[in-house]
DNA sequence: TTGCATTGAATGCACACGCATGTACTGTCC
DNA sequence: GGACAGTACATGCGTGTGCATTCAATGCAA
């Protein structure tokens, strides 16, 4: 009745497993740490180096949300809440796209810059620690 | 102003990238089909592994949820409540244990079980798709 | 031009999550 | 025995998420 995995199944499985235990540790982390020490979820960081990478680019801070919209793993409707209380932080500003009004483009604010260049550091960190070694167990804090 | 990551930092996020992309695609499409199919989140299938693994080791579908919770990537609170929900379902039952009545057991039903083995073809199939290929993108359906 | 399907983004809603707290039970130390 | 710290689980609360829907703007066709 109750059929075993053949090894293929199996090694998926365990492969899965890693690949959640690897994720639940760093995103926790990432999401704690930069919570508590800079007021940015783990996506949130993610936006702004979006918008600073979009930056070498165009060498402007700014992109289309639609643009963004692919590299961050959420639903259209949770960025766009995201987007929203980045700019709410006063992290990015939103305009209209002048080439298409629909559209929504992001500018990183001075102060959106500097909030990411103070959290980069600790984002790497936490990285390293959840990432770096093999065991990637647990939601261990970085430092004190 | 703006530090460039040394070559170590920047494979750890390419390396943190990938991941997110892998577990995106895999979790959404899974929380999306078995949802769909038999009304199992993701942790909630989960759950039901744990309970059909425990079998072997004690010859009994039955585990206690403290030790369940580290095998489950959820704070205690939201283990408490999937739990319920599952017994909502009819898929487990909640019994105190009597060796420690602050405890609860978990005993899979019969339905639960049942259900289990039919998510289960879905599941693995699921994993193959998002993480058998090397690509990870995107949250594809594996099947009409 | 009008009409209509499509796209980009915002919003109502239900729900699952984490944190903090509450409740019940255990073990220890006096 | 009684007091107390620690553990196991449940619950109130605020919040982030996805789905479905809505609204505005675009592109295309008649």
């Amino acid at each position: 009745m109750a059929e075993l995995d053949s090894p293929a199944e199996a090694g998926l499985v365990a492969q899965w497993r890693e690949l959640l235990a690897r994720h639940a540790a760093a995103a926790c982390t990432l999401d704690r740490e930069l919570g508590d020490r800079f007021g940015l979820g783990m996506s949130e960081f993610e936006v702004l180096e979006r918008l600073v990478e979009g930056c070498a680019a165009n060498g402007a801070h700014a992109l289309r949300v639609s643009d963004l919209a692919p590299t961050v793993h959420l639903s259209q409707s949770a960025l766009s809440r995201l987007i929203a209380r980045l700019e709410k932080a006063g992290l990015v500003t939103r305009a209209m796209c002048e080439s298409d009004r629909r559209g929504i483009v992001l500018t990183l604010t001075d102060a959106g810059r500097e909030r990411y260049e103070q959290a980069r550091p600790l984002h790497r960190e936490v990285l390293e620690l959840t990432l770096g070694g093999e065991p990637a167990k647990g939601c261990e804090v970085p430092s004190g």
